[in-house]
DNA sequence: AAACTTAGCGTAACATATACGCTAAGTTTT
DNA sequence: AAAACTTAGCGTATATGTTACGCTAAGTTT
């Protein structure tokens, strides 16, 4: 058994994107006696720290071990630490039982990650929800995941993440879609097209969209060095 | 003697305007043997947290009774966690020693935190320095400082922060200095001003400046309420 | 052929940013 | 009284960016 520090955790709010909607990513909680269900069967992914480890390194490590992934974009965005965030005791409970630890108060630093879920390989007993209609969950998570959305909706403004959350091989209506969705306000297509063309980092594939019954679309890519050659010269990213 | 928690700590970065220059507000470290001085005589003000109070509070308390302000500006921006990060070992023998706990690793939550230098009451044994010319300090305190001053950059351009470190009564030319200092480039004064005026919660008082060989500039005051009611119609503020 | 969406051209109205010339006014210093 | 200095403001040309919209053509499935 690793060597917990039961005084400080990190929670991880995961972002994909799936059938035009934003998901976040949720564990069934094991272990809970039917006697105190009520919903709140569900947490995020996250783990008390280890004596040794920094805490982005365990964020990590607690990503890669959920989604199959790596290198997965991951962002610190607050903390929570109210005294009486272990609340209600049925939960309390619940988390002395099954790490086993007599924890009493626990700081949280909370992340948010963005993957591709088209490419993930999500492990058992999780489930992806739609942020806008989230049942009640584990402790304070309900807020953190709003915080982390707040959070996003700030940064995917001046910082190319919405390329986190597509697929590798994308078109531009799934760009727009996808920014539609996040800040939760129209878009017009035309306009959206003029300010991504002369942006040298999306680049045109070789390929076109598939079985759809209209015109096929035209995929691209994301070139992170091209991007990153360009930020100093065109000062962020607006869209 | 209060019940602290040896896992989690609060560091605050005190910045203040003085003479022109963003300055940041530092403790001279008590109990130091001369054996291992070696410039590592600074510290930011901070501390362990107690078991039972929630970080945001342990912050504010901290800087109530370091400044004698209340109502301070305060801004949570950053957790350093590194395993390694209380050294060299003369500093965490130091720290143990004053806190009079074994303590081995400890997370530290950062806060950035802006006064109005001439109206705060600051106690005994610390010291301002300008942020661009800083000593050696104790265990991560300068890349705390760095990253706090990171934050303040890209903050101060999307919100009034501006007006916490000048004094309540300003003139157009002060605030000006204070955005060339944070942000690093000379602005055309002309056009600042074209800016500014338009503000509706920057008021002008019926008093001006005085001592001064030429000609007096006029004082205002940021009206706080007329900033709130504006903000939600100018989407954010921006100079 | 109809339905649909992609992809692009064009443009008018409007807002913002930046650089810079110019004048007048009010204070202290000489 | 003049010189030195800074505040305070007007004006303006240029570039750049935003938003809304009309229009056409092209490529796919039904």
């Amino acid at each position: 058994m690793v060597n917990l520090n039961p005084h400080v955790s990190v929670d991880c709010v995961i972002f994909g994107f799936h059938d035009g909607k934003l998901k976040v990513l949720l564990i069934e909680r094991e272990e809970v006696p039917k006697s105190y269900l009520k919903g709140h069967k569900l947490k995020l992914p996250g783990n008390l720290i280890t004596q040794s480890e920094d805490l982005d390194i365990s964020a990590i490590r607690t990503l890669e071990e959920l989604t199959g992934l790596d290198r997965i974009f991951l962002k610190q965005f607050g903390v929570f630490s109210s005294p009486g965030r272990l609340s209600p005791p049925e939960d309390l409970a619940w988390l002395r039982k099954t790490s086993g630890l007599m924890v009493d108060r626990v700081v949280t630093i909370a992340y948010y990650s963005l993957i591709k879920i088209s490419e993930s390989n999500i492990t058992e007993r999780t489930i992806w929800l739609a942020v806008d209609d989230l049942p009640d969950l584990i402790f304070d998570h309900n807020r953190i995941i709003r915080k982390a959305l707040e959070a996003l909706r700030q940064e995917i403004r001046n910082e190319p993440l919405c390329f986190e959350l597509l697929p590798k091989k994308f078109t531009i209506r799934q760009m727009q879609n996808l920014y539609e969705e996040i800040l939760g306000e129209p878009m017009d297509n035309r306009n959206f097209r003029k300010k991504v063309k002369p942006l040298e980092f999306i680049i045109p594939l070789a390929e076109k969209e598939k079985e759809v019954n209209h015109k096929p679309a035209q995929l691209y890519k994301f070139d992170k060095k091209i991007y990153e050659k360009h930020r100093k010269v065109l000062s962020g990213f607006n869209l």
